[in-house]
DNA sequence: AACTTTCGTTGATCTATGTCAATTTATGGG
DNA sequence: CCCATAAATTGACATAGATCAACGAAAGTT
């Protein structure tokens, strides 16, 4: 059943860019907030409505102290932290609908710098203020405890397949799970826009750039996928999963 | 300044084993538990503390309802995933002082599977009994948080430099991460035990179990560790920490 | 203690992917 | 629109580490 949504520029031709509440990863903090709409009695400021970002900017950076979880409503965002050398590697990437910052609460402060990769927008739930909420604090920390959870949960399974997998197994694992994540969120799974360079996705999957080129255009080669600059269309997804879960023989 | 232990099987030699409450992945929670001592009014059976657990038995499999969070309190232990092709892969090792299961709370089933890796002992949170406790639920959550977030953002560090570093630098990586592990809760950072078998380190560190072999001797070749079994001994602290952050001249 | 099984070491190949280099294609500024 | 800079592609080559294989050393079992 479709959604409704207040604004029309969350349509790309018929594609849908913006996740609805419903699917969000913010969500269940939302809920205990009646998301902050006029009238639930949420001070205003708490929980800020897709607010703008521009494409470049810096949500938050590094080591920088805690104030806000951030859910991404449209665009992307890409985190990275430098290594020892000071040179920058990518962490991870953030879709409509996902959650970022959540484990700086702990900390006190960020963990890894946060920038959008293209025109983005993004609700702001400022953490430090949620006292001035009037809710529950125990139906807040409760949501937050889910949040983390799940991102524990999800990190474990990525990383640790990551490592084994050769190039062309990370990349088609790569594609599958963008896809998945946004049909998890409500959004079309077929055509997809990667809104990072190919640099960043050799830096987060720990490959080179070059390596990312071929790999890509063999995909297109043998069908799998079809790719024009950013825009990658998903044209055989069983066989993507074949190529992601290959294995050379079983291990001995 | 020493501190006090109950037991005196904590120790094997001069080295300390067993590491100490203050210094453990669970204290927060224990704190506000008061250790769930005798006459803190924390009905028996919620806090167990110093559970034997013998070498190779299961604390919890994948999959399993969640009911509990461990810490180690001595010994080590190792997690485990199914791969598609039901293969186990090593995720983490758990060392004294370490915190394990805490993710599960959130989906309500274990992501993994935990088994010692020597005989080991343990204290257990029976999570689904804290309203119990006559304490604050709100404190309880806070301690959760707290400990769910330093996973979050430890976890990304970590995985995130495996990938891109070579055989040599992984494993150098992994023996200081091991030592740091083991000073920071306050026991013995030059002598180590590994627990683990060369197939284990392989599985977590993503190379295979030759090339494992291959390091470490070469490492002791070149005096940076001495290696008897699964006793670690550094040598060098400072030419091991250079091998972890060498860098084959800087990126382009 | 003898036997079996698992674990660790070492050597000889082979291959996936990093590195270097050259070219083409996008992108952004004036 | 044109130029300058950055990103992506493609090719040639080098090499780290996987794989295959053989053997030695522990550890568990009867």
């Amino acid at each position: 059943m479709p959604k409704t949504y207040c604004l029309t520029d969350s349509y790309l031709g018929e594609q849908l860019l913006e996740v609805a509440c419903s699917e969000c990863g913010l969500d269940p903090m939302c809920q205990v907030l009646d998301y902050a709409e006029p009238g639930s009695g949420v001070p205003a400021g708490i929980l800020l409505r897709r607010q703008p970002v521009t494409k470049g900017a810096q949500l938050f950076q590094i080591e920088q102290p805690f104030t806000a979880v951030y859910a991404v409503k449209s665009g992307s965002f890409k985190a990275t932290v430098p290594d020892l050398n000071r040179t920058e590697h990518v962490v991870g990437f953030y879709l409509p609908g996902d959650l970022i910052g959540a484990e700086g609460m702990a900390n006190r402060s960020y963990s890894y710098s946060v920038r959008a990769l293209e025109a983005s927008s993004v609700c702001v739930l400022e953490t430090h203020r949620l006292r001035e909420s009037g809710r529950s604090i125990e139906a807040v920390q409760h949501a937050l405890i889910e949040m983390l959870g799940q991102e524990v949960a999800l990190n474990h399974r990525v990383t640790a397949s990551l490592i084994r997998q050769n190039a062309d197994q990370r990349l088609a694992a790569f594609i599958l799970s963008l896809s998945l994540r946004a049909s998890m969120r409500g959004l079309g799974s077929k055509r997809l826009n990667l809104g990072m360079s190919r640099s960043d996705m050799a830096s987060y999957l720990g490959l080179a750039r070059e390596t990312i080129s071929r790999v890509l255009t063999r995909f297109q080669k043998t069908g799998l996928i079809r790719l024009r600059q950013q825009r990658l269309t998903l044209l055989d997804e069983a066989g993507l999963r074949q190529v992601a879960t290959y294995t050379k023989s079983a291990w001995h």
